[in-house]
DNA sequence: TTAAATCCTATTGAATGAGTAGAGATTATC
DNA sequence: GATAATCTCTACTCATTCAATAGGATTTAA
């Protein structure tokens, strides 16, 4: 499960791609919008500031838009900004890799080769799918643009 | 990530698996010999239990051992069990299905739709994925096996 | 100058994670 | 049958994380 933390990230991104390029929305109408709690999206909106995904204006018309195309911000890149690593195991993750404490042989450890195989199709399709999918509005569309062998949603899930 | 708790499960099993049928272990043979705190170990092996995963004889000379082929145990199944419902969101869980509050209408939710994407590709592999891959003593087999796109673990991770 | 906005840091309360503790029940063996 | 070794069950603890809340500092437009 993600946390609430990383919805909250979503939906205000998606509501200021759904904005458009160099246009603005204040944290109080994100709020109000996606239903978060004003203080909390406050942090939020900081921390993906801070990583370069939303630009800020102080003052009496500030607010925050979005940097970067929606294609270009991938799933993975927000969810690592505000819930850290993905990584299933720390002993497979690039961005938080440490050893296992008690792993005497990591490259013979079978459960870091089970996880590095499911890890591997997580990260790949995380990676490929961004904000631009979350803005088509019809359900599958996305999905089929990829040209993946889409699963039915009732399926998948 | 997944919890401690998971690792050890899948420790536990991987060392029944490679017992073989039919042969038990003792808890205390498995928190020796996969550095387990003992009392913790009985609990997840009590809760494997209770999910058919393995089997029990008490008393004297008792033990664990595994009833399902290797093979059929998949990472999902054992996921499931130790450390609850693998799906990103509740609104997209089959075995843990809950609406998010304050989600006016499911079909049209952005965020829901983005990870129900990238949730069809890690459900799909991660039960695809059994414990028998983790028994494959050289470190690639089991990817190799399943004919998939593998890419190299460096680059996965 | 003031009101409205973002920025920054600290605090809180509930939940979860990772164990610990200590009995009770069952079984093989002496 | 007693005993010791095992699994079974329930409760408890302690630290950390999650999801906010709080309150002031700073910046800017009017």
């Amino acid at each position: 499960m993600i946390s609430q933390k990383a919805k909250y990230a979503f939906k205000a991104l998606v509501l200021l791609a759904q904005r458009g390029r160099g246009e603005s929305l204040q944290t109080d109408e994100i709020a109000v919008q996606a239903a978060i709690p004003r203080k909390f999206l406050e942090q939020i909106l900081l921390q993906l500031k801070a990583n370069g995904l939303v630009e800020s204006r102080r003052g009496r018309s500030g607010g925050y838009m979005l940097i970067a195309d929606p294609a270009a911000i991938t799933v993975s890149q927000v969810l690592r900004i505000v819930d850290g690593p993905i990584a299933p195991l720390t002993c497979i993750s690039r961005t938080a890799y440490s050893r296992c404490r008690d792993c005497p042989d990591e490259t013979h450890c079978a459960v870091r080769r089970l996880f590095a195989e499911t890890y591997a199709a997580t990260l790949a399709r995380m990676e490929t799918t961004t904000l631009a999918a979350a803005l088509a509005e019809d359900g599958l569309a996305s999905a089929q643009s990829l040209a993946l062998p889409t699963l039915e949603l009732a399926d998948a899930i």
